[in-house]
DNA sequence: ATGAAAGCGCTAACAT
DNA sequence: ATGTTAGCGCTTTCAT
């Protein structure tokens, strides 16, 4: 039924050594044997079996990656950068999701370990001390993509994402705003507590203005949640960092749901740059997350890691930048 | 370096036809040698090697999955359907990016059948011949999730496109409207040619209104576009079914910024229902579509193939309905 | 430039 | 209930 390298060697009259360096583009073979053995192929119809290939090798050319939620935008687009690196250098990516749950991202690891990958790729809110413990003993490089390992020690790919948030509100507070909302997801990941949240008070601080704890609106990451956070409050901040494009939108709604205007009202900066920054009215003045690039980039370096070049800081961060649009107006 | 059966073996005092039958809950082993198997596998940290396995029982666990884009909502949604499913039957995914390229996707299911993979689910816009007869040619079932085949002849789950098509725009001529507008992605794939228009068309014929060519326009898949040919256009329909929430919106800010009000002026209708369409103000009526549920239940079917089940009618539809919010309003 | 032969780590008869 | 023995289809020395 399936063909193998041994039905081509016979019907080539090769040994099946020599099938395999053709297979393989091994240049030690006399070019007229090349062209028989490559007929022989085409007309048995044969493919190389990547698995007995994996066995023998102990190379799968296949990368895991753990995501939390692939139906989630963010997360989708740096799984886009993370494939077209891996298939520009030639491998396959087994993508499974973890929903953020530490019990299943070590499942998946395992899992994939079991499956011989040649590396992964995590992405994930938060690296537990048990995920980070899994990691360390991982027989294969681990690239973390948009995610921060705070000991620094895992291989990373991020954006300074404290310096980024404190920026954007630097620039609110440079508006002639004293009242400036942090909207935020969960503080008990990594990003939002000790990245937006610290970078929020940096701003603050550099600008003397005090920390209002009142004005922090700690929210679940959805849109329903800051617009119904914002429905529930009773302050009245003239200007607004949220975490992700789509507290934004809660917020402008909420907003306007208030009677109030943006940006003439209050100015709203956003967090991460989809396209949905764009569809919206007000268009929403942004942070650019550059998130096809983070996974391209962390693919690009476990690359590295599976050929065992030399890689210096293993924490990369590359550069971010501010689109301005409507819902903030800034004169740069 | 590598632990593997027969270390397990030695250790335990078996051979390694024992420690196979334990790892594979085989239930031939009496329960002291089990538990003496176990401690073994527990101290050596032996993880079964899945390559090998494939290799030996020539069933890899894990299947195909071909994707347009990851990055796109649509696809993402569908992808994470697939994929709850699998874990749950516990078949590992091998995911990748076709961009609806047909060489890219014949290369990708050799690619994949290289891999050894139990089985396939493609998504793409169109299935053209050749794709077809690779599709043919494959050695693993093969199903399709929210992708028509016109022959009907490879497994594919989907609703009925054309039927809910033909709904929408009955409501919307039900609403007193004559001059109905049809705003769709390029008319040369599968589901907007000949579902989506033909169930525009079978409405207004049911409807006995007569189809008016310049009230159909055909974009680019983005709302940029739609909004754009809306700035275009100096027709003035009072109602427009949409090809997707994107498109939708895209024709809302054109209806907007034409200085007419949705839906006083214009009812629009979408089709996907993404989160977006409550995003957005005033916020979509939209055909829904159950992505995930066809993403889950393709690969269902994907799994009945795999265990040589049978399986009657391979065309699978799911039912649809429309979710009313404010840019149409219907009484039902 | 080509071939022979030994694994890679496991499953699956078959035997006991 | 447990062990023995062939493979699975390929890569990779090592010879020649």
């Amino acid at each position: 039924m399936t063909v193998t390298i041994y039905d081509v060697a016979r019907e080539a009259n090769v040994s099946m050594a020599t099938v395999s360096r053709v297979v393989n583009g091994n240049p030690n073979v006399k070019p007229a044997t090349r062209k028989r053995v490559k007929e022989a192929i085409e007309k048995l119809g044969y493919r190389p079996n990547a698995v007995a290939r994996g066995l023998a090798s102990k190379k799968t050319t296949t990368v895991g990656v753990i995501i939390p939620d692939i139906s989630k935008g963010f997360y989708a687009e740096l799984a886009r950068g993370i494939s077209d690196i891996a298939t520009m250098y030639e491998y396959n990516i087994i993508l499974s999701n973890s929903d953020e749950n530490e019990d299943k991202e070590i499942r998946l690891i395992e899992t994939m370990l079991g499956k011989q990958v040649d590396g992964i790729v995590l992405m994930s809110d938060q690296i537990s001390p048990g995920l980070r413990e899994e990691i360390s003993r991982s027989t294969v490089p681990v690239v973390l993509a948009g995610t921060v390992d705070e000991t620094g020690k895992i291989p990373s790919v991020n954006i300074d994402y404290r310096s980024a948030a404190r920026e954007a509100v630097a620039q609110l507070i440079g508006n002639g705003h004293q009242e400036v909302a942090l909207v935020t997801g969960p503080l008990d990941t990594t990003i939002n507590r000790d990245h937006l949240l610290e970078g929020y008070k940096d701003a603050l601080q550099d600008a003397g203005v005090g920390y209002d704890e009142g004005l922090v609106f700690e929210v679940e990451d959805s849109y329903d949640a800051a617009l119904e956070a914002w429905h529930a409050t009773d302050r009245r901040p003239t200007a607004v960092f949220a975490g992700s494009d789509e507290l934004a939108i809660g917020v402008i709604h909420g907003v306007m749901d208030a009677g109030q205007k943006v940006p003439d009202d209050v100015e709203v900066v956003a967090f991460e740059n989809t396209k949905l920054s764009r569809m919206v009215r007000p268009r929403l003045t942004s942070v650019v997350l550059p998130l096809y690039d983070i996974g391209a980039v962390s693919m690009r370096l476990l690359t590295k890691y599976m050929n065992n070049e030399e890689v210096g800081d293993p924490t990369f961060i590359l550069p971010h930048r501010m689109e301005v649009r409507e819902s903030a107006k800034f004169n740069d």
